[in-house]
DNA sequence: CGAATAGTTGACTAACGTCAATACTAGTGG
DNA sequence: CCACTAGTATTGACGTTAGTCAACTATTCG
């Protein structure tokens, strides 16, 4: 009578300890869904939304967009992430949030999300580590951007997909689905799609990754992660 | 019988409403004051710090080191800056943070902190907001190093900076103490310290800014940041 | 004064961007 | 089933930005 776990209790289980009673109240939350087409805003630069989303299926994306019209991802949010817990505390959005695929999303109130935090201490605690964890995110891949080469800075971002998606039970040991055209890509990476096609060539030619019908595989999992320097410690996860 | 209000207290003062008491509270947590030494550690990557620490005085950053060795900075902390309000949370740090000029910290126990909070709502919720913009900062920088080139970036983390130390009344309406080197602004901006430097004569050239005895000057404040397409948004601060 | 660190400059190289042409793919309507 | 289209992927030639190496100067600090 039991179906498969929310995409939320999945990923906030690898921040805290969430007793049965923690895991119902947050199932509870994505009982009404909305499913939302490719490439459109959940919440545009400058709004003040009245709600909290949460990613069930598909993946979005933070995003900005500069004066001369290029845009720069700032952070992916995949099935189990929240769009914005606190907005209300800095007024309006300095950043907009969209699809890249067909997603489906919940919308909480912040009734909801008060009286989760209320109610569990161990939610609450969840909540405030998957906070912190995005922030981490945020410093590697300025980090990587910073400091590493396109085609590290990619296999790096493959890396952390794989675990990411398999905290949601959404890759298996090496591989998984991936959407995201190589636009995308060259918009997580802060290059250009001609570059990062290259890039992509050179890790399949080396024979780190294969992508196929929007399907990743890594061959050879721990070589692609010394290949990327990849250190999973910023991602936080328990055992 | 008023001497000059600690920086916290200005920098929080741009985040919520403080009332008398809740300044003359957080004065009080910076009556015990170290002073560090340049390029000193104050928490080591890996560490789990038992005090959140407050920069008082000088320039200090977060940085990661890569296993080339290559250092990039993903954050500075100005007077007013608190450390890690929440490493607990997340258990060990995956990032370092050192100081970049000599340096005057308080070091606040995890108790201060928590009655700080439970005491006012007022701090609670700037303590949010500081973290929040931390938050912001970080995503502004990697769209910056993602999509703008060298010389708008640097006018732009200027353009920050002149905000954020008038926040804590240590810029002019056009000019501050700029301590850094150009090694440090290299890890800042993820440029070689000879790229840095060029960037830096081009705006000099331009008349954009003077930099003479670590005091940065601009002349045209209006005219830097249209270069630098300098948005504060993010920056959230109020009137 | 001397040693170390930081700033400056030039010549050269490598990484990445630009432009443009050509394929491929999925969806659409006939 | 076949165009037809739009978006994406791929490739090559070439331009630009930023990195590397190395010398030299200026500054700081003991």
């Amino acid at each position: 009578m039991e179906g498969k776990p929310s995409p939320l209790v999945l990923k906030l289980a690898h921040g805290a300890a969430l007793t049965p009673e923690d895991r119902a109240l947050l199932e509870g939350v994505s009982r009404e869904t909305h499913l939302i087409g490719p490439r459109q805003d959940l919440i545009r630069e400058g709004a003040r939304p009245e709600y909290v989303q949460l990613v069930l299926e598909g993946f979005a994306c933070r995003y900005k967009v500069l004066p001369d019209g290029g845009r720069q991802i700032v952070a992916l949010l995949l099935p189990g992430d929240l769009c914005d817990l606190h907005v209300t505390i800095l007024g309006e959005m300095d950043h907009a949030i969209g699809t890249l695929t067909l997603c489906r999303v919940a919308r909480l109130s912040r009734g909801m999300v008060a009286d989760l935090v209320s109610v569990s201490p161990n939610i609450t605690r969840a909540l405030w580590w998957a906070t912190l964890v995005d922030e981490a995110v945020l410093r590697e891949w300025l980090a990587g951007m910073g400091r590493r080469p396109a085609d590290r800075q990619l296999a790096h971002l493959f890396c952390e997909l794989l675990l990411r998606l398999q905290a949601v039970e959404l890759a298996s040991a090496d591989s998984y689905d991936f959407p995201l055209s190589q636009i995308d890509l060259a918009d997580i990476l802060g290059l250009t799609p001609v570059h990062v096609n290259r890039m992509l060539q050179h890790l399949r030619a080396e024979g780190l990754v294969t992508l196929h019908n929007k399907r990743l595989t890594i061959p050879d999992v721990p070589r692609l992660r010394s290949f990327a320097e990849f250190d999973p410690t910023y991602l936080h996860m328990r055992p």
